[in-house]
DNA sequence: TTATAGTGTCACACATTTGTGATATTTGTC
DNA sequence: GACAAATATCACAAATGTGTGACACTATAA
């Protein structure tokens, strides 16, 4: 579908600059601007497609990830390769929330999205979590982390298959986990 | 001084948003945009600015982290430390230096990052960084370790103090290290 | 007070980006 | 081949961004 093959050109264009010309939209989604034009009407309306497609993604990667386990640690575990999965999807995403307001929608998203964090503090005392780090904190480290798996990826410095494992070694230890 | 109030305010917007008007980069150094053509002839002139002023900054930074301590782990938690301290500057500095062809300038600047770099190997032989780790994994590892100090401060949901702290603390662990 | 340096405001020409209409050209299907 | 759907190309007006000149408005120092 061309309808999506934009989209996702748009997010890969529009996370490494926020203000590029749709040319450089159309020209990655190989289509010219006009075609562009003829399935969103503005640049408004592709951002908002944008944000719609990234929610659903990463929602329905969430939700695959969470009904397959109880235990925190794996569902954090799983939480981490969703996002990944999600790649770009995600990390755009969330830069997007940063800057318009919070409508209903997103706060379902957030909510969705935070509801594991909760767990923390109880992990904390367990000492499976280090006690010396804050939750924000933790929070921030879980999205960079999934930044970091993009840009490896990107890069092709890393090798694909190795990434996931990497990441969420990388991801636990920070966090202070065995 | 005026220009390096633009130079500032340059590093943090385009940052964000690397094709932002220089409308907003006036905005933020609260000038008129008149002013900052006063100070730079057009928007290259601008950028090559900030380059030059990240990389000095930088530079500085890690000459004084590198000359405190022979140990490569001490160092390691100095250039991090002089990485947090440079701020969005380091991050953007990186930023730039993947869109434009490396000067004679930039080798320089590349190759002092990259020095410490060429320890890691037998660091892993030591047992002392994971070995499943690769180093280009470990660099990346670094940059997006700063951005998430920055991020972090800039949330303000992290108390200043304590982010080097636990930035250290959760980068270190996530090569790794005990 | 009078210079002078730095800044703001306004106006302007120019370039780029954006959104749209008109008209081919391609593509797939019958 | 004939047809319809999707796309490309071109042209164009409107909006936005860029760089510059002219001039007025502070300050501060001589």
């Amino acid at each position: 579908m061309a309808k999506q093959k934009i989209i996702d050109a748009a997010i890969a264009v529009l996370n490494e600059d926020f203000s590029a010309p749709l040319d450089k939209i159309a020209a990655k989604a190989e289509l010219s601007r006009r075609t562009l034009h003829r399935y969103f009407r503005d640049r408004a309306e592709l951002l908002e497609a944008c944000r719609v497609d990234m929610m659903h993604t990463w929602q329905t990667a969430m939700m695959a990830a969470c009904r397959q386990g109880k235990d925190p640690v794996l569902q954090l575990e799983l939480m981490l390769y969703a996002g990944i999965d999600c790649g770009e999807k995600y990390a755009f995403l969330d830069t997007l929330q940063e800057q318009a307001p919070a409508t209903t929608q997103d706060k379902a998203y957030a909510a969705a999205r935070d509801n594991w964090f909760r767990h923390v503090p109880a992990l904390q005392r367990k000492g499976m979590i280090s006690k010396e780090l804050t939750v924000p904190w933790i929070r921030i480290l879980f999205v960079q982390m999934i930044r970091s798996t993009i840009q490896a990826l990107r890069s092709g410095s890393v090798v694909p298959n190795d990434i996931k494992k990497m990441a969420w070694y990388s991801f636990r230890r920070s966090i202070g986990m065995a």
